[in-house]
RNA sequence: GGGCCCGUAGCUCAAUGGAUAGAGCAGCUGCCUUCUAAGCAGCGGGCUGGAGGUUCGAUUCCUCUCGGGCCCGCCA
């Protein structure tokens, strides 16, 4: 519907170039939108304001030549009006409302075609082919959260944030990729090791063993050079660990979390990285001989690396999918191995680098970051941003065109200097969108939830999901704008569960699923798209529901490229309303008049699509009965 | 000192440079013998933090300013 008469504004637009004395070379993007009150007609466009201002003309001018060469087909418009500065109303027929119900319904899910850049040159029809050649490969990387612990509620939020859009772009005709960027090596995981080793040995005894001395309230090797306890990590999830591997990671649990180093360990690592030995160690647990069974400090604190990133990941990948969300890729800062090197190798030939105080520097300043960064250390090993150079380019050596991060509020510096490293990798500046998540401030009894990974204070995703749950939780995250701070109130969250915008959508969609149910209890099929016959459809909820489902398409394509999933939910509560007053005031059972049941029926069947949609975009359940 | 984000109804938040700035919650008034009242219809509520600027038009863009949050390492 909104294609229709969008098309039909960019033809008009050629028209005026072909006829007219403007030099017009490209038609400017303008928006169709639906006004609120129904005396600006059904649709409006800002087309003309658009026009007049890259011509420099009057806006009413404008207007005056698109309305001219507009195709005024009576199928179409009842009215076309031009409205103080050059707004254009179009008032359509009820014939076109209908029979936009019909082509809805046509498409098995409802995907739209991009519209936001065409030229002028060369009709719609044309670009719509050449759409395929449009389609883009995206590589989304989002929560990536360190496998230092369990997720958080930050990386809730960035989860339900990445997988929407994901579905979205993927909504708009594009392919989406989900990764998750394990960050599996360096000093923090060490510690992690430390910290973990330092919960068994006092679950050992109450005195620290030979060789090791106390450390705020750790264990640590006597030579450890660390200067503050406040680099190891407190969270008593690392006791229930140092348990686990006393007494055995099988006997937990009634599930075989053996299987996690036996196949994630592969998986992630493609090749074995505990012994038969070992593997069986973990299983029935090292008891009180875990410093005898591996006596070098070094070799053990690689190991318990390795079991705590394994275990890590394994429990996030868990809570992920019940928070419906499986990334496509794991990525593991291991596996770069070469290309760390090879990278800043590259970027060495290209001139981007320099030597200065014993490290080595990369000149990002050459493409508007603040200042130059380190690439390697005077002790020679690379920094952190040094790999994520090299993992970014391995994205693009895997040929996605697109790639989207997504990055806490606290790595807004790494913006600038990750789209530096990817243009100095010869890439345009474009082919990177970097996107800042906002932090979630949880309300608790009305004061802030104080949220710290390594002071072990932190509610936990599980937690979340527990307390609220997926849908409830997935709506709250989406529903705002990522770039704003979220109080998310624990108490509210739950106390008005009952009254939330969640609930009103997703009941719109039970009772539509109700009256499905209830005309076919009576024999009443949903009548087939071709041979419904929709002209009974005429008053104004009823038309009013199709002008709302028909702005799907454009919300979809607004959403994806904007990328802001919070229109979603937004929409989703404005078809609902249009829904609920529909449904209150029309009848679609018990009514006399075979097709008027019909049309109607017809009509909250593809409503209940449109609404199953945008749900399933928002990964959140449609339920059929509440 | 520098950078990023946010200031919109009592509260939580929308508004891809567009018309009278909108929803939900909270408050008030009506509506269930017929398809789900977790609903509908209606009312009240605003100098969009403030001051300039850009233009046909600014919540949106620019400058300044006030308030809140976050960051500024050869940690990751």
């Amino acid at each position: 519907m909104i294609e229709t008469i969008k098309r039909l504004v960019y033809q008009a637009a050629e028209t005026v170039r072909e006829t007219s004395q403007f030099s017009l070379d490209r038609m400017p993007e303008f928006s169709i939108e639906q006004p609120r009150g129904t005396e600006h007609g059904d649709f409006s466009t800002n087309a003309a304001l658009v026009l007049a201002k890259k011509l420099k003309i009057q806006p009413f001018l404008a207007a005056s030549a698109l309305v001219e060469n507009l195709q005024k087909s009576e199928n179409i418009f009842n009215k076309i009006e031009i409205v103080k500065p050059g707004f254009i109303n179009f008032f359509l027929s009820d014939h076109f409302i209908q029979e936009s119900l019909r082509k809805m319904s046509s498409k098995k899910n409802v995907s739209v075609e991009p519209l936001s850049s065409f030229s002028i040159e060369g009709s719609f029809d044309e670009k719509q082919d050449s759409l395929s050649q449009h389609k883009k490969k995206f590589l989304l990387e989002f929560v990536s959260a360190n496998p230092t612990g369990p997720l958080n509620v930050v990386n809730a939020r960035a989860a339900a944030v990445g997988d929407t859009l994901a579905r979205l772009i993927e909504a708009s005709g594009h392919t989406a990729d989900r990764e998750f960027y394990v960050n599996d090596e360096g000093s923090q995981i060490e510690h992690l090791a430390y910290s973990l080793q330092s919960r068994y040995l006092q679950l050992l005894g109450s005195e620290p063993p030979k060789g090791y001395k106390a450390h705020g309230i750790f264990w640590v090797p006597a030579d450890w050079s660390l200067e503050t306890a406040e680099d190891l990590y407190q969270g008593e999830y690392l006791k229930g660990m140092a348990e686990q591997i006393r007494n055995g990671f099988e006997k937990n649990d009634s599930k075989d979390e053996l299987s996690i180093f036996k196949n994630l360990g592969t998986s992630i690592y493609g090749r074995k990285i505990f012994s038969f030995e070992r593997i069986a160690l973990l299983k029935n647990g090292f008891g009180d001989k875990l410093l005898e069974l591996i006596p070098n400090e070094k070799e053990r604190i690689k190991f318990l690396s390795c079991t705590a990133v394994i275990y890590n990941v394994s429990l996030q990948k868990e809570v992920l999918k019940r928070f419906r969300l499986e990334f496509q890729n794991w990525f593991f800062q291991s596996q770069l191995g070469e290309k760390v090197t090879q990278t800043i190798d590259h970027l060495k030939e290209k001139g981007h680098l320099y030597e200065q105080d014993g490290a080595v520097w990369f000149k990002s300043t050459a493409f508007h970051d603040d200042k130059d960064r380190v690439l390697i250390r005077q002790d020679g090993s690379p920094t952190y941003f040094a790999t994520d150079i090299a993992y970014h380019a391995y994205k693009k050596e895997r040929g996605y065109d697109k790639l989207i991060d997504f990055l806490g509020p606290d790595h807004h510096g790494y913006i600038a200097r990750t789209k530096a490293a990817v243009q100095a990798l010869g890439y345009p500046p474009d082919s990177i969108e970097i996107y800042l998540i906002q932090l979630v401030t949880l309300l608790s009894g009305g004061k802030p939830v104080r949220m710290s990974k390594r002071a072990g204070e932190f509610i936990t995703i599980t937690e979340l999901l527990d307390d609220v749950g997926v849908d409830a939780a997935r709506w709250y995250f989406l529903a705002r704008h990522r770039d704003t701070h979220l109080d998310f109130d624990l108490d509210l969250a739950k106390l008005q569960s009952e009254e939330n915008p969640l609930y009103y959508t997703q009941y719109a969609y039970a009772r539509i699923s109700s009256l499905i149910r209830m005309a076919e209890e009576q024999g009443i099929a949903i009548p087939s798209r071709k041979a419904v016959d929709l002209t009974p459809l005429q008053n104004e909820a009823e038309k009013s529901l199709i002008k709302k489902m028909a702005q799907y398409p454009s919300i979809i394509q607004m959403a994806s490229s904007l990328r802001e999933p919070h229109h979603l939910p937004r929409y989703a509560v404005e078809l609902a309303r249009t829904f609920h007053s529909f449904y209150t005031e029309c009848r679609i059972l018990g009514i006399p008049g075979r097709k008027l049941t019909d049309a109607r029926l017809f009509l909250v069947f593809v409503c209940k699509e449109v609404l199953g949609s945008v749900l399933g975009l928002m990964g959140i359940e449609a339920v059929e009965k509440m």
